[in-house]
DNA sequence: GACTCCACGTA
DNA sequence: CGTACGTGGAGTCA
């Protein structure tokens, strides 16, 4: 079935990776559509063990005829046992046997046990297991499509009953196993003869009785067809490591399922698989049967008892409301302790209306929420943090973050969804559990409104907060095997409150100066377009790839670009190239109508996000990025344009706010290279950085062999391109290309390079067979990144997953280090009763608004820090700068 | 409206 | 055939 998928569906399905999953995608969701339709009680999947077995020693010709696997099908097969593991659905396979006997033996016990079987294969031979408790789902057409072959199917479209199909292929023969039939006789004849003579046996006895020139050529080939025979029999005896017992669905593995579905990036997929899991159904009677959430109804006034009595338990807590910083609200709490304490099993719940608490029970829930001592676990602390703000709440105390704490454990998972957490790690679903004698939502709508007992919304908070405080359980065993456990209570929770401030504190916008920034580059966008007609004499839309290709490549009819998915690349260094080759005007005037069009949106962007306290308040997104890095959205200021003189012009937007004296920028110059230097421990490149030269010059001496001094200007910015390059796994290639110069030079260059720098070369081959040894790579901090593709058989999949082991390591160091610099440099702001606050992190760069009076204070808090936040074998160097606009604190 | 692809800005 | 991100426009599909 999976090599039917295989061919039945295009071999452009494939993940980012380049895995191809036509055979496994189109097997899973034949898969799926079988459990959903067929609902089986017992299910396994059977797996030809290899080319040769015991009919290839009777008939050394038998399947003879077949081209080799396809490597590419041959690759799928460990991931449609990797599916079906998650499924908890057993694989079979056994050396010497193909898969329709273990299927026929299956058949076989499963009869004798009274069971109903069902049998899906594409081989014909399986026909002959039909009875009327055995049904065949044959292909008709693809893998979706297929037919119950029942002994009437059967009789109905070959002219006998199941059990004589093997005499007719016997006599027919059986091109796709190259079993030579009689020549002249088609189906047909042959169930003539089968009928006719009660069976096989039955006519070759009587063969010498039969005339015409068919039934000479069967006595031609009496041997082969007593051949035939043979081998087309399945084996109904085969020996199999379980019984039919032991094949019960189990129900899923759901964590499995989400972790291979990610690897394969099932979308649409995963979600139908699930759908269809046994076990699902259990879990959702589970929280139908109320267990999950005991909503304690308060009367005003009890909520302080209620804390009392669990004074010191760790509670699950849920906030409901929006967290927009520099806008958040929040309008109700939902407290909880855990599952599992209680007799029933059932968490212990109450929920807080924000808009109507009685005053002694917001007094106590706000006591509660700052208390450092009453520990609390939150899925998702900081917006927790800004919800709770917003009404002048204080949040501390926070003991643990259900998804800061699955990120740290899974960094490269696209998200981490309460529902979806729940699901994988207590096999639940997040589903309301609903009250003694309730009907359903629909009663739970109507019911008062003004009693949030009685509210699903409220019942849904609640049990989010239990979710969430069993959550942290589970969570906490998988942290501390990961040894992340310090990672997050000392570095990433006591994150979220800094950051929660930086974006609640938002940077200061010049509205004024964006609106004729854009005014000017709208005009430059207009003036470029009108140019760029011009050359061409018709408009065409400059923002479209596709238009511009064929204005490049069939109206100019310039040179072919690099090939994408959807044609020839129009990116600006293939446009940039282009012009040097041909020199046409168009070119350039496209690609300074991009330049400012880009800017222009940038800038439109910015105005859109200016907040009506004139800041801007971006979101320090914590779980995103695998390395370890922070990503900032809404806007994202961690890409504000730096490296032409226009689009520095936008930096001047961002300026020191009302009542502070100016803006401090604090970078760590070469960190990444300074801790490559510090990782490999090359003593070179640690004497580089002891020595106070500039690094890429002292790099460049030792690599070309000449004194510093001599060092030009060009050597210099190979040597950095290079230096760089190699924290992402450069290839000469890439270097070549770079610095278009050819790839024997780059490759020289390379090899010089680690001449010198041999402790280099040793610590970046280590990493990564360290982290092929172990599955991980690690920072300095201990956090990991998991990379299971380093042992894949798939080569570009398998050098992906090395680029990102050499990769990670540095990168998330220096993410670990400006982390802690934040903690030390808000601390040390903190306790110096400093008013100066910290606005940006631009994963290298820290931006300060310093209060009146601080300028030198800040500035030693922030080189301070910034140069102790670890300790290095080489020197953590700051630089700073400071200036009434972002432009202007640049260095 | 949801989604993908391209292109491009930052470190 | 260099890592890590987020965004906006074009194009496509249901």
């Amino acid at each position: 079935m999976a090599y039917r998928a295989f061919f039945a569906l295009p071999d452009t399905l494939v993940t980012s990776s380049g895995q191809v999953t036509n055979a496994v995608y189109g097997f899973t969701s034949m898969l799926t559509n079988l459990l959903r339709d067929e609902q089986p009680t017992h299910v396994a999947v059977a797996f030809d063990a290899g080319r040769v077995t015991f009919r290839t020693e009777q008939f050394a010709e038998y399947k003879g005829n077949r081209d080799a696997t396809p490597e590419v099908f041959r690759g799928q097969v460990p991931l449609i046992k990797e599916v079906l593991e998650a499924l908890r659905i057993p694989s079979l396979q056994r050396e010497g046997i193909e898969a329709d006997d273990i299927l026929a033996t299956l058949t076989q016990r499963g009869t004798e046990a009274g069971m109903e079987v069902l049998i899906c294969s594409g081989d014909r031979d399986a026909l002959q297991l039909v009875t009327d408790d055995v049904t065949l789902l044959y292909p008709k057409r693809g893998v979706s499509d297929l037919v119950r072959m029942t002994p009437g199917a059967v009789e109905e479209k070959y002219g006998i009953p199941p059990e004589r199909y093997p005499d007719l292929a016997a006599l027919v023969g059986e091109t796709s196993d190259n079993l030579p039939g009689v020549a002249g006789v088609g189906p047909k004849t042959a169930a003539k003869w089968v009928t006719a003579y009660d069976g096989l046996d039955g006519l070759l006895e009587h063969v010498d009785e039969l005339k015409g020139k068919a039934a000479q050529n069967l006595r031609e080939s009496v041997d082969q067809v007593r051949l035939n025979r043979v081998l087309n029999a399945l084996l109904r005896d085969v020996e199999l490591p379980l019984t039919v017992e032991e094949l019960a669905l189990a129900g899923f593995d759901r964590e499995a399922v989400h972790r291979v579905s990610d690897t394969l990036q099932f979308g649409a997929l995963r979600d139908r698989l699930l759908a269809v899991d046994p076990s699902a159904e259990a879990a959702v009677e589970t929280a139908k049967g109320g267990v999950e959430v005991d909503l304690v109804a308060l009367e005003p006034g009890e909520l302080a008892a209620w804390l009392a009595a669990r004074a010191g338990t760790r509670l699950g807590l849920d906030v409901t409301g929006t967290a927009t910083p520099g806008a958040s609200d929040a309008w109700e709490v939902a407290l909880a302790a855990p599952a599992g304490n209680g007799a029933t099993g059932a968490g212990t719940a109450v929920v807080v209306d924000l808009a109507d608490a009685a005053p002694d029970d917001e007094r106590a829930l706000a006591a509660w929420l700052a208390d450092p001592g009453a520990p609390k676990v939150v899925h998702g602390a900081k917006s927790a943090w800004h919800m709770l703000a917003g009404r002048d709440l204080e949040l501390a105390g926070v003991s643990f973050d259900t998804e800061l704490a699955a990120y740290l454990c899974y960094p490269d998972q696209r998200g981490y969804d309460l529902a979806d957490l729940v699901v994988r790690h207590l096999g639940r679903e997040l589903t309301v559990g609903e009250p003694e004698g309730a009907q359903g939502a629909l009663d739970l709508a109507m019911a008062d409104d003004d009693d949030p007992h009685e509210d699903p919304r409220s019942r849904q908070a609640a049990v989010r907060a239990v979710a969430v405080a069993d959550l942290a359980t589970a969570l906490t065993g998988q942290l501390a095997d990961r040894g992340a456990d310090g990672l997050l209570t000392d570095l990433e929770l006591p994150l979220t409150g800094v950051l929660g401030r930086m974006e609640a504190t938002g940077i200061a916008a010049d509205v004024e100066y964006l609106t004729e920034l854009e005014r000017q580059f709208a005009s430059a966008v207009a003036d470029a377009a009108a140019e760029a007609y011009d050359v061409i004499g018709r408009q065409v839309n400059l923002g479209s790839p596709k238009q511009l290709q064929e204005v490049l490549f069939d109206q100019l009819a310039m040179p072919k670009t690099k090939k994408i998915k959807t044609g020839y690349t129009t990116d600006a260094a293939s446009l940039q190239d282009l012009y040097v080759k041909t020199g046409h005007p168009f070119l350039e005037h496209l690609l300074a109508h991009r330049d400012v069009t880009r800017l222009r949106s940038t800038v439109e962007g910015l105005l859109k996000s200016v907040a009506p306290d004139g800041r801007i308040h971006t979101t320090f997104q914590q779980t995103i990025a695998a390395t370890g890095r922070l990503s900032s959205t809404d806007p994202n200021l961690q890409n504000i344009p730096i490296r032409t003189e226009e689009g520095r012009r936008i930096r001047r937007a961002f300026r020191v706010g009302e009542g502070y004296e100016t803006l401090l920028t604090a970078d760590y110059s070469q960190i990444e290279m300074r801790i490559m230097a510090h990782l490999s421990g090359d003593e070179g490149l640690i004497d580089a950085f002891r020595s106070g030269e500039d690094l890429h010059r002292y790099v460049g001496s030792r690599v070309f062999d000449v004194a510093p001094s001599e060092v030009t200007p060009e050597m210099r910015s190979k040597i950095k391109a290079m230096s760089y390059g190699l924290a992402y796994g450069l290839s000469a290639f890439g270097l070549s290309q770079q610095l278009t110069i050819p790839t024997s030079e780059a490759q020289s260059l390379m090899d010089d390079y680690f001449t010198r720098f041999g402790g280099v070369r040793d610590y970046l081959t280590g990493v990564v067979e360290e982290a092929r040894a172990t599955g991980y790579t690690a920072t300095i901090l201990g956090r990991r990144r998991y990379l299971p593709d380093l042992t894949s058989d798939n080569r570009q999949r398998r050098q992906m997953a090395e680029r990102m082991a050499l990769n990670a390591p540095i990168q998330g160091s220096a993410a670990d280090i400006i982390k802690v610099a934040m903690l030390g440099v808000q601390r040390e702001l903190d306790s110096r009763g400093l008013a100066s606050r910290l606005l940006l992190q631009v994963h290298d760069e820290l931006v300060v608004e310093v209060s009146p009076g601080e300028r030198e204070a800040a500035e030693d808090v922030l080189r301070t820090q910034m140069g102790a936040a670890v300790e290095l074998d080489v020197p953590l160097d700051v630089s700073v700068g400071a200036g009434a606009t972002w432009h202007d604190a640049g260095h």
